[in-house]
RNA sequence: GGUGGAGUCGCCUAGUGGCCGAUGGCGCACGCCUCGAAAGCGUGUGAGGGUGCAAGCUCUCCGUGGGUUCAAAUCCCACCUCCACCGCCA
């Protein structure tokens, strides 16, 4: 939710973030027109409300006095109650038409994000070299057959498109990323966190998944409950309503959960293998932190999601992505992108989103310290995503024989160096 | 799923229609006392909005949403959450 001082402010910065964007920059005026209501509104209110409760009081006092004045005084208070209650009722339609259209606005984007669309992402960094074959690679698809890691037609025929078993080694490699990631978390000072999957409205609609990323959730009609698209849903609620000390941040927690996407619209993207499917599992950091402090965490949650990357072995790149690319919660967006050998590209296997005072303004999670109180920021990067990593992984690490080399320092975890097709 | 009980300002708690934005304690902050501390004493201590340069003035919030009333923490209804017991499942 968009800050109403800044609003007020600096309705330029606003209207020049929205049109960066790609979004209607007309929304700032009309943000504006219903601050101005809600104003008005709230004076007639206050006022009329301060009026009735001196008669409120006068009517008590008379309450021993002489019958015709009292009659005047409840007479006066009967016409007052029903203006008040007029009052009232503009005033709270007038607090959600702001509402609404406050919600309707983005963040507003970081001084240098690039601007332009979905591919006018800058490379900011690389690491790594895409691997030379001197044999035709396989995909993760065959090479997950092979090794028995990976079963697809079993899955469609269970649950339909986009879903897949991890079998056998695959099992035990999701297993194995798992607590490779938790355990770096842990030891950067992360505390480790098993979220509920599950959550009610507020708890959805507070993290911004409602707005124009609603297609996308799925949603349990019977028991009004919303199935995650993220750990970031329930990490982010956990501290709804709440008041931080600001002695305490920055607070830093791991989430894994499993992460439920309807994939709608992307019909025909991606539509072999297990790189955009229903469900997955991922370990996601979250940090509240202050303010000032935003960037500069947004910057480590960047250099915790490198180093695992750099542990697993796998070239990937850094885009800093463009503003027409940004959720409407992000006020800048850095995503670690794989190379797949197979596609010839980079694929996003991790994304970290600064969303300011965006997110804990909507969620009403605040901060005291000596400036008083007041929203915090909130961050999220992915550490791990398991189908994509996984895919990385096969497709890098393979050799000429459909085995696969296991990344150093995921072994300890495995239990084993090499994966080798089975003939199960 | 059934029955009963409960949700008040960081924590505990008083409060059954106007004198209540709300009692008291703990905690916390500051001060006094002390060589220093503890104890003791004193003062202060929720959030949000409107208005104002400011001091201030004012409105809202007693789980949430409705209702009754001139007036609701207090009465009524629905919902949410928690606790206990029973049933069921793991």
């Amino acid at each position: 939710m968009i800050d109403l001082k800044l609003l007020r402010d600096d309705p330029d910065r606003v209207r020049a973030s929205q049109r960066a964007r790609g979004e209607d920059p007309d929304l700032v005026d009309a943000a504006l027109a219903a601050d101005e209501r809600r104003r008005s509104a709230v004076t007639r209110y206050d006022t009329l409300r301060a009026e009735q409760k001196t008669i409120g009081k006068q009517v008590a006092a008379a309450a021993k006095g002489p019958d015709d004045e009292k009659h005047a005084l409840l007479a006066r208070a009967k016409d007052l109650a029903a203006e008040v209650k007029d009052a009232e009722a503009e005033q709270a339609a007038a607090d959600d038409a702001l509402r609404e259209t406050q919600l309707a606005l983005s963040n507003v984007i970081e001084d240098g994000v690039p601007e332009g669309g979905e591919d006018d992402f800058v490379v900011i960094a690389t690491s790594g070299e895409p691997r030379e074959f001197d044999f035709t690679p396989r995909d993760h698809v065959e090479l997950g057959e092979l090794l028995g890691a990976i079963d697809t037609a079993r899955a469609a025929k269970v649950s339909g498109a986009r879903f897949y078993y991890l079998t056998g080694v695959g099992a035990l490699l999701e297993l194995a990323l798992i607590n490779l990631a938790m355990q770096q978390a842990v030891s950067a000072g992360f505390i480790p966190m098993l979220p509920p999957a599950l959550v009610r409205p507020p708890a959805m609609e507070g993290t911004g998944f409602l707005g124009q990323a609603a297609e996308n959730v799925f949603r349990l009609e019977a028991d009004d409950f919303y199935l995650v698209g993220t750990a970031e849903v329930p990490l982010a609620a956990y501290h709804m309503d709440e008041i931080l000390d600001g002695a305490k941040l920055p607070l830093r927690y791991a989430g894994f959960s499993p992460c439920f996407r309807r994939e709608a619209g992307s019909y025909g993207k991606d539509t072999k293998g297990i790189i955009r499917v229903h469900q997955f599992d991922k370990v996601e950091m979250f940090s509240f932190t202050t303010p000032d402090e935003a960037a500069a965490e947004h910057q480590r949650l960047l250099a915790w999601e490198r180093e695992f990357l750099d542990a697993l072995e796998v070239p990937y790149r850094v885009i800093d992505v463009a503003s027409g690319d940004l959720g409407s919660s992000a006020a800048r967006k850095y995503d670690c992108e794989a190379w797949i050998p197979t596609q010839g590209k980079y694929r996003e296997v991790t994304s970290t989103s600064n969303c300011t005072q965006f997110q804990s303004r909507r969620l009403n999670i605040r901060m005291r310290d000596a400036d008083g109180v007041r929203p915090l920021a909130t961050l999220n990067g992915t550490l791990c995503a398991m189908p994509r990593t996984i895919v990385a992984i096969l497709e890098n690490h393979q050799q000429e024989d459909g085995s696969v080399v296991v990344p150093k320092a995921l072994r300890p975890f495995l239990g084993r160096d090499l994966l080798t097709p089975s003939t199960r």
